[in-house]
DNA sequence: CGGTATCCTACACGATACTG
DNA sequence: CAGTATCGTGTAGGATACCG
């Protein structure tokens, strides 16, 4: 438990985890980890993202080298996002976020009824 | 590796990560999960953030219980704050995540230069 | 020292309309 | 189907000043 880390993180980093711990990067790439995803498919499997939303974030991670981008042109054309050898070595740092989230969940909201009952911030 | 997870990103698990993934969370917890910190030896440690948002970040993280804030009455106060039990849990997902971060930025940032040269998203 | 209180601005994000 | 274009808004977060 005592590992020393001595991991800093500066900009470059930090830039990074935020293209990829995005509001929606995770839901999709939680999703193309599991299979490849058409376009509305992806919208259909996340309702709350908006087309223009999904789109700069799917770009934002193609960018990243996370998942690809396939055209097929067929009539009408069909696109195909699928996740790249580097984006799947995302897959155990994402489930090991996900489980410490349902883990936590009710300790984390104990914690926020605790909090929030003594009016400590009131406004948050 | 196939570990069939049926984890899904609900509203609550957003929010919640996004509360603890922000722009400066990673960084104070990383700092105090090295040691207690005082509020000025955050802002030193962390010469980026403003007072503002580093008392934003510290309070939103007492709120969700992973740090502890102990005000000592001294003259003039000081203030300590230290990760709590349910904080140090979090330890092995932001280590896991550091990592990957700093393992692949090399393979990212090519990745970037790949998809800037082609000129498909000018405007990212 | 460890904060609040204001003011201000960029930008993330949604809503809506249109297109090859 | 898979986007692009345009507009409008909320708000995160920086700069600055002040306080117990």
């Amino acid at each position: 438990m005592d590992t020393d880390d001595e991991l800093t993180i500066d900009a470059p980093h930090r830039e990074l985890l935020d293209q990829i711990l995005d509001k929606w990067s995770l839901s999709i790439l939680n999703e193309l980890c599991e299979r490849p995803c058409r376009f509305n498919e992806l919208r259909r499997a996340i309702p709350q993202v908006t087309q223009k939303s999904l789109t700069a974030t799917l770009r934002r991670l193609e960018r990243n080298g996370v998942i690809e981008r396939e055209v097929v042109s067929t009539r009408p054309v069909a696109v195909r996002y699928r996740i790249t050898p580097l984006g799947k070595t995302l897959r155990h740092p994402i489930d090991v976020l996900l489980t410490w989230a349902a883990q936590n969940m009710p300790a984390i909201e104990r914690a926020r009824e605790g909090f929030d009952a003594r009016g400590e911030g009131a406004d948050l």
